[in-house]
DNA sequence: GATAATTAAATCGCGCACGATATAATTACT
DNA sequence: AGTAATTATATCGTGCGCGATTTAATTATC
């Protein structure tokens, strides 16, 4: 085969394994989260808001790689779920601050136990999974 | 730090990149399909069907790790777009076996050129495409 | 200081994902 | 043969993702 029939074929091969595999993961979670009435992009958007309170919908944008058509329905709904406040900022009105409540802070510790549920549940050997984040950051770092 | 947070943190970590890694390579293919009017999906779909031509839908479930309620939604739509037939199999009239047209067929020739424009564009390491690789089949093959 | 350009959110529309349930066909059991 | 259990697909409702556009506020330019 030709170098380059096999960087074709690679590349098509890595597209749905990282799909699938994301798909997977998310998977695992929604069971743990649903008890807390989270979705797991919600919980992406907790963890930020967890080492970050206060951000505003860009901030929280460009850490987690959404856009404001993404992340207003879903600040809205979390917003009813009383897990956090959408402020105008006032020194900048297009800007909307976000901070947790006190329920939103407190699942921080609720959660807390979740990494080590998953870490049971699947086996997944530790080694492995820091080599796979290591390349995931990379690519990642290039993509973005 | 402790063994289990450091296993903590090191999961809580895995989750995120490969969400983000697998919408950013998406968004990649995004343009090159919107050109032949297809999704991320679909081609995942046709990509599939080109191997294997004639799959009922819950074999392209099996392989695709998606069920019908996904499944025959997209595979209406794409039969509108006349990509494929839905023919319900003469002696299981519970399953719906999938055909492509010469229209979805041709496509595998049309969309040759992609996975060579996505290297080309993003100049990524093919060994660790490769590592990366079956680094999730592994996890791909734990989860399912 | 008025106008243009830029920026931050919000809105709209469409296509997934997926849990839950329904429907219809097949198979298993008695 | 008649009924129960299983299986394949379809349907429904909700919540993302995201391209495209809109609205309102800020900044830059003349």
């Amino acid at each position: 085969m030709s170098p380059t029939n096999d960087h074709q074929i690679l590349e098509n091969q890595l597209c749905f394994p990282l799909y699938a595999a994301s798909r997977l993961v998310t998977r695992l979670y929604q069971p743990l989260l649903e008890q807390y009435n989270l979705t797991y992009t919600q919980y992406i958007v907790l963890m930020i808001l967890w080492q970050d309170d206060g951000l505003s919908v860009k901030q929280i944008g460009e850490k987690a790689l959404l856009n404001s058509n993404t992340l207003t329905p879903l600040l809205k709904r979390m917003q009813r779920a009383q897990l956090l406040e959408r402020i105008k900022n006032q020194s900048d009105e297009r800007q909307v601050d976000i901070k947790l409540t006190a329920k939103g802070r407190q699942l921080k510790q609720d959660l807390a136990c979740i990494p080590q549920k998953l870490i049971n549940q699947t086996d997944y050997d530790t080694g492995k999974a820091k080599q796979l984040k290591t390349l995931l950051d990379q690519l990642i770092t290039q993509l973005k």
